[in-house]
DNA sequence: TGAATAGTGTCTTTCAGACAGTATTGG
DNA sequence: CCAATACTGTCTGAAAGACACTATTCA
């Protein structure tokens, strides 16, 4: 586990110096990130946000655009999730979002600065917020799909189809696109949400009498009043984590 | 993203000697680690394979039983699942089993050394190769539920309880149990991998429909010779990881 | 009252589970 | 033939999908 340098080669000492005086101070340590996919629906669209990298010196991918993201910094962050959270507040003023990690990606080459770890999350956030959310440059909402603008820095590519993936497939037997909506929806709303994410119709008898069963959601007693018969709303119940009683019955 | 410390703050000035000079090296790393959650069917009974820790002065957690893991050493790792095939490798001597990352876990606290970052595979391995793995101490199989000697080292109590909750997750919906057998195996055994780890019985009509329709296993041709009616011999298909087309159904 | 959307009832199809039946081996 | 295990056929009940139906609002 230890590195072969001697106490007396100068990178040992250095980095001897620089810490506790520990054994775990002569290891060559990894660059920690962390990189958060946020989505959300805009004008009927999946999309996801993304930054545009500076063009510095020293500045790796210039002019690329990336997930949001960035250093782990151990005197702010207790966890990694709350690092994820910074980041996510930083960018978007939400702080209540759906998130959930999506994994890591750790490898020599992803970062040309350094053997370099991301820690990646996955965050949903209400259509109704986004709108408050600043998109002046550099930071911006993009469609989901071929609007992306391929190839993002670093391995990016590889991670927000990784995010993209989870989505579809939590999309099957969850209420997760629930949190792409604001905190009180009505069923055809969700509905139609769920038909965006999937990219198909849904049979309106179907959709509600799974989502009732399941106890994912419960009414609020209040209607959404629109220009004609007003419809119910419901928020996610306590237990919304819950996998749903069965998938969409999948074509052959 | 950079540490407050000034160029001219000793920490900072050892960092930078540290290194390349660049923006990077004046960021506090955390410790980044790979932890692997090994599981093996034993005497008919899910076991996760556990290391007990040594007592040295600097030693955290002396004498409590780990996960098998340690640090990503930035020289021999390609990619962090380079590093926990790494470890596999050296503590099963097995090094084509069934992996997949669970996720990774950092906090301030995790450690008392530092600042850490662990990412966690997951793996299974046939119970016909792993009774040629060393056994002698400190590397131990331990049977899942009681006989776990907790608290383990570090938060992995945690970290193992989220691996079991993959793994009873997974064994709804995909053939993962087919990496707790050899590469060909009966389809009674099979059932009998997946009633281990769901710890209920199935129904064989159910159970083999389910399997071949879903076409994740195939034939051999060849067929385990015993002391009663021969059975067909089966293997994981090309894509064994698609999902199987529904979910047991669960109990009222 | 009509248009539009919200929500329900009912029939059909599909498929997992129960369980009894048949098949194939060694002794 | 018997015992034991491998494998299959048939029925049933539960639940998802199709789709027509009713309900409630505004104009």
């Amino acid at each position: 586990m230890k590195t072969k340098n001697t106490p007396s080669s100068p990178k040992a000492l250095v980095a001897r110096v620089a810490g506790s005086g520990n054994a775990v101070d002569s290891i060559a340590r990894p660059l920690v990130t962390v990189d958060v996919a946020i989505f959300s629906i805009r004008d009927d669209v999946l999309s996801v946000l993304l930054v545009q990298r500076g063009q510095g010196p020293d500045e790796p991918f210039p002019l690329r655009w990336a997930l949001p993201g960035g250093f782990v910094d151990v005197k702010k962050d207790a966890t990694i999730e709350d690092c994820a959270r910074r980041k996510l507040a930083d960018k978007t003023g939400v702080t209540t979002p759906y998130m959930e990690q999506l994994g890591s990606w750790g490898s020599a080459g992803r970062d040309p600065r350094a053997w370099s770890v991301t820690n990646v999350y996955f965050a949903l956030i209400a259509s109704d917020e986004f709108c408050q959310i600043d998109e002046r440059p550099p930071q911006q909402w993009f469609p989901v799909g071929e609007a992306i603008p391929r190839p993002l820095a670093f391995d990016h590519d590889q991670l927000l189809d990784a995010a993209l993936r989870r989505l579809r497939d939590k999309v099957e037997y969850t209420v997760l696109p629930a949190s792409l909506l604001p905190r009180e929806f009505t069923l055809p709303e969700l509905q139609h949400t769920f038909e965006i994410v999937l990219n198909r119709q849904l049979d309106k008898s179907a959709f509600r009498t799974r989502m009732l069963s399941a106890k994912v959601i419960e009414e609020t007693g209040n209607f959404r009043i629109g220009p004609r018969r007003p419809a119910l709303l419901y928020r996610l119940a306590e237990d919304a984590t819950r996998k749903l009683p069965a998938t969409f019955r999948r074509a052959d």
